[in-house]
DNA sequence: TCACTAGGTCCTGTCAAAAGG
DNA sequence: CCCTTTTGACAGGACCTAGTG
């Protein structure tokens, strides 16, 4: 196969300057010391329209020493549950960065990178977005190659920055709403089995839903320390056997599964029971009835990470921050009072 | 800030060689007519075990001129809504593509280029997945550049190859199924709004709804070739004025909506009317009760147009194909036989 | 000062050729 | 002269500094 893309050379030789020229008629804004002829110039555009020629941008990358793309990791577990929080926090920081002066090519990394091996192209990359996680020789890379990074939703290792929501204060406000509409009697319905393991929300919430009912006096419903399998059975002991009369579920997953076990029971939501989530607005949008939940904020963190990022990529010397977004109530139709209050 | 990463010429230094013996080192596999002495070899290794050394990737895909990047161009729609088909034809995209001889760094593309202005890194890329439909001027770049790629579920220009979905035969066995099941009226609901305007799938299903319907000597009932807006409107007129019995949903989302009108209106799936639709599996894991649907068999694109594409990197002279994929039916809980049969 | 150019730089991979025995 | 081991020079494409007439 001949020779199917013009380089500058190509460009050089048919336009009878030199590649500097070009190079200069491209990139190096006139002004400050450069000039060329207008005639010069026209010929040289002539040609590069002609051969449709467009800089190499590998080739560019190498001298320039930067790439101007910025990588999402953990793209792989992003895109495996329907409405989780990322999918939110990707568009929001897409947005940010497609717009920062200069622009720059966000990509979504979606290979499952097996165990113990780094196939992160930091090489490649001016910045990255960590979604929740990644594993330990990414962040070694990372940290290695100061390369600029910010965990959304997660912890960082030594270098990078990191946004979380409060989900300490988060619970205070689940307890306290449901507190509110006169609930004494409110369980908790903690992460799916196949989850994050060990994620930090896991132990946050948790802990805090035991010392806020401890605190109020209230009894703590059992279950709350298990990892969530059958909604089903979970109903059945939690409403039946333990009289609770709300439950507060680790995200919309659960609830979404409960109040179809809630349908199959006969039983009704809010009336038997008060229902709620940690989750995202987009998530409950094909929710109905309308669930209450815990607004994790996700548009907000992607946006707040991507600022950051950029401030870390212009100001490579600059402290690691760690933001904690608070959390909103949004109380729709799944909460209501108790029947027998 | 002093230079943070070493490069081969380091390496060479302080394990006294050459720069090239280091080079051969690392990839040269050995045995065609190479070899080095243990000893030296042993010392490179230890050197760059010290340094951490690690090849630039950007100087690696200079000399090579091949960077095994892919990316799957069009994540902006991929990502919008939830549960469409493109979140599972990435994923077993990317696993073919990972598994792959070599590897393949699969990245998704997720800038929202703005009108007119193809921002595609072509010159980055090995190959490319266009889910569904991309920019002219993307299409022009990759066609001019030669970059091998596969539309899943839409249509290329000249080089590309496709995958799509035979939504002629999906309608037909959609009507069908509804038809044995002893139904008359027939409605069907085209895409919603702000959907992918133009797609062919909104054409073909809405045209063999049509002529399905009126080969068998059915009644074409209104609305067909309307988009989507109000799922309670719909129901009021398809359902109350119009008396259809059955209604075939252009995908998920309007199935979804359509359950809660109907709950919200009072009227029972299946018993007053049955509900299918156009979408993948997964889409219907979150939907109580289990939606009929036809499948659109979107792991199986992803895998087919995966394997098709590393076809035509290895070989780049082969013909474009066109792959149509079988589309398959799902009978679940929301169609039965109509009330007054 | 103006209008332009030569040649080094970024970093790795390759190949012909040289060194060592 | 042969074989093994190693090397130097250059390609790859764009950018940039120093420099020329």
């Amino acid at each position: 196969m001949a020779k199917s893309v013009a380089n500058l050379s190509d460009v050089a030789t048919l336009a009878k300057v030199s590649k500097s020229t070009v190079s200069r008629v491209l990139n190096n804004k006139l002004g400050n010391g450069f000039s060329v002829t207008a005639e010069v110039k026209e010929r040289i555009l002539k040609v590069i329209e002609e051969l449709n020629y467009k800089p190499n941008l590998i080739a560019q990358d190498l001298t320039k020493q930067r790439t101007r793309m910025i990588s999402v990791l953990g793209g792989a577990h992003a895109l495996s549950d329907l409405g989780n929080i990322y999918q939110t926090a990707i568009n929001s920081i897409t947005n940010i960065l497609d717009n920062a002066p200069g622009g720059f090519d966000v990509t979504v990394d979606m290979s499952h990178h097996p165990d113990g091996s780094s196939e992160i192209p930091a090489w490649r990359i001016d910045g990255a977005i960590v979604l929740a996680r990644c594993s330990d020789e990414t962040f070694e890379e990372l940290e290695q190659r100061n390369v600029p990074y910010v965990v959304v939703n997660g912890s960082s290792w030594e270098k990078g920055s990191t946004v979380v929501p409060d989900d300490i204060q988060g619970m205070k406000l689940s307890v306290d709403h449901l507190v509110k509409l006169g609930h004494k009697r409110i369980a908790y319905a903690s992460a799916p089995l196949g989850h994050l393991i060990g994620h930090s929300s896991i132990e946050e919430r948790h802990q805090t839903y035991v010392s806020e009912i401890k605190k109020l006096g209230l009894p703590v419903i059992e279950g709350h320390d298990k990892l969530f399998t059958s909604a089903e059975d979970y109903l059945k002991s939690i409403i039946f056997k333990n009289k609770a009369t709300a439950i507060i579920t680790y995200g919309h997953m659960n609830a979404l599964n409960l109040m179809q076990a809630a349908h199959f029971l006969g039983i009704s939501i809010p009336q038997n029971f008060s229902l709620m989530a940690f989750c995202d607005k987009c998530a409950t949008d094909i929710m109905s009835p309308g669930l209450t939940f815990i607004d994790l904020q996700s548009k907000k963190m992607g946006e707040i990470a991507a600022s950051m990022l950029l401030e870390m990529i212009k100001n490579p010397g600059s402290a690691r921050k760690q933001i904690k977004i608070q959390e909103q109530l949004v109380f729709r139709d799944t909460t209501s009072a108790p029947e027998n209050s």
